[in-house]
DNA sequence: TAATAGAATGTAAAGCTTTACATTTAGCGC
DNA sequence: GCGCTAAATGTAAAGCTTTACATTCTATTA
């Protein structure tokens, strides 16, 4: 399409040199006035605008921030890309986005992609942080804040949600209403983050002195229908439960429908919370109890502590967990006796 | 950090010159065996990567999509972005994502910097067209294609579906089933996708000869809460109907629950139908009946196209309608009589 | 053996900016 | 009017690659 003008196209219209235009055009060193007004001048009417990619040669960075996640699918990642999108927006970075499924070996592509784009950060969403991981980072020669896993361990900055925390405490208020016998709908078993939360809920059984009985604990995958079935497992073994935790609301749904199309009266007889607080938990008539954390607030913290990083010489760890909310809601009362 | 190796440490080091170099690297030219061995192992050795900036400079292509999107609220956009990623990815693409929020003024801004990036072509998820992204588009150097408007009059390439005809073809299956008042539960007024599909609702029942009450129709803001408040008017109304038609499955989903609430039997009553087929429609115990279209092969498209049009000399028009399926499910029966 | 085609390799320009350093200009005090 | 300082401007290198064109081999054919 049209050829784009130079800048000594600019410096050559305006009899002076590229100097001298790029230092009016970048504010970046004394120019006289009169000079300054016929550069300006000069650059609008021709719409001058500089090569970034020359300027970012020349300058050694990209003002571009890459993010590798795991899928878009859930609304929670799409709300943490738009918090990363607001902070890199206010700050003149763009974001390169890609999707590397899951894969370790995706991630490496991924992370070295980036590398080649030569991104000045990234912000790393995965499902499980391994050691590879770390090895990839180091290599690195730009910071990487990891998002969603804590990696206190492996020393790399990361903010997260505080999973077994939230768990706990969810779990908790169940216990100080009365209930004893909970069940819990997990996640996959080789999910950290659904492992964590499987964790705060053994965790608050125990310091309640309550017994952690393997017949109320199943794994599923999220999805609706998954917590229907694992509802279903645990509704066979015909064991007395008042209450149900569940790892997600999708699990929690489901287990929700699974219920009452066994004629069990949710909360009266059973409550249900999920460990969420998505759509989900406000599509059916009987208002989902949950715990609220903010995926918005997640992209917004991650981005602002990469930033940070980028600007400190030393990449020096860091952590955030973000902080969260237990709702109870409909589907949660205190356990009454249970007619069995 | 460390610093990188360029091509000419690596020609000095084999002894050859950076064309031969490059021509090892990017198989672009005849070079002896030997020689080529030799230079492998020393691009092996150090580690070399070619500095993408001063490829990008010389090649003048960044190797780039821009996408811009109003934002990321909604499982739609975010499996759309996963079908364009899965293209870009399979291209040796990448995808710089911004999100506008939907002003007029932001989007410019967005494609302002998308031309200054450089990127080799746009995808632009916008809410409404206007003459003002048209003038927007043509003054960029390379090819834009919308996604998820019809913008056929504006001669802009564009990915979309078939609003109006999947809302006709919905509402001619509920006339087919005997149903001839039905109530609409539209969108903002100024979306037009909401219109759309609002005017295919009308045009299946003036094709079946059945006048448009206006008492049946409301508009909503696609969120559940909206759905529940938009049926509780109509049902105000005490007009009687026997389905209602959503424009989403927000809205549905409200209605559903509203109906429920009001005691109106679904489907036996009233038939509901959400013109999507989102997570939401499978929360319900009643397995809510929607059309289904899917997002990846939205973006999936989109991106295809774009390609397309990156690859030819000339950007002609060219347009793309997405197929998609009606399901009914329990939440819709045929029209029994109508008890009072 | 010389000519020649074709392969292999090298040279240098083009792509465009930023910036350290060099040079020129202007202004001020004496 | 001279000298000095500071401001204004210019020069050229650095950042790194691709590629058109030039040159130098190598091998084959006459």
């Amino acid at each position: 399409m049209r050829k784009d003008i130079n800048i000594s196209e600019v410096a050559k219209k305006a009899g002076v040199s590229i100097a001298t235009v790029s230092r009016v055009f970048n504010n970046s060193g004394p120019v006289k006035e009169s000079t300054r007004k016929a550069i300006q001048k000069i650059i609008e009417e021709t719409g001058y605008l500089p090569n970034v990619l020359a300027r970012e040669l020349a300058e050694k960075r990209t003002n571009l921030v890459g993010m590798i996640v795991h899928n878009l699918s859930g609304e929670g990642m799409s709300r943490a890309i738009e918090g990363v999108n607001r902070v890199l927006d206010s700050n003149s970075y763009s974001l390169l986005m890609t999707c590397s499924n899951g894969s370790l070996e995706s991630e490496r592509k991924h992370f070295e992609l980036l590398r080649l784009k030569r991104v000045d950060g990234i912000i790393f969403a995965t499902r499980s942080f391994k050691e590879e991981h770390k090895d990839m980072i180091e290599k690195l020669p730009v910071p990487v804040v990891v998002m969603l896993q804590n990696t206190e361990n492996a020393g790399v900055p990361f903010v997260a949600f505080a999973n077994t925390a939230f768990a706990k405490g969810a779990t908790q208020k169940l216990i100080e209403l009365g209930h004893r016998e909970v069940a819990f709908l997990g996640g996959p078993e080789d999910s950290v983050n659904a492992n964590e939360r499987k964790r705060g809920f053994i965790e608050a059984l125990e310091d309640a002195g309550i017994a952690v009985e393997e017949d109320f604990i199943c794994h599923g995958n999220y999805h609706i229908e998954s917590g229907y079935e694992q509802m279903k497992t645990i509704l066979k073994r015909k064991k007395i439960f008042t209450a149900v935790v569940a790892v997600n609301d999708g699990m929690a749904i489901g287990a929700l429908n699974c219920l009452q199309d066994h004629d069990v009266k949710v909360p009266e007889e059973v409550s249900v919370l999920g460990l969420d607080d998505t759509v989900l938990a406000k599509a059916s008539r009987l208002k989902l109890s949950g715990v609220h954390y903010s995926y918005n607030d997640l992209g917004f913290e991650a981005a602002q502590m990469l930033l940070k990083q980028m600007q400190s010489e030393v990449y020096d760890f860091e952590k955030k967990v973000l902080p969260y909310e237990i709702h109870l809601r409909e589907s949660v009362q205190a356990r009454t006796h249970y007619k069995n």
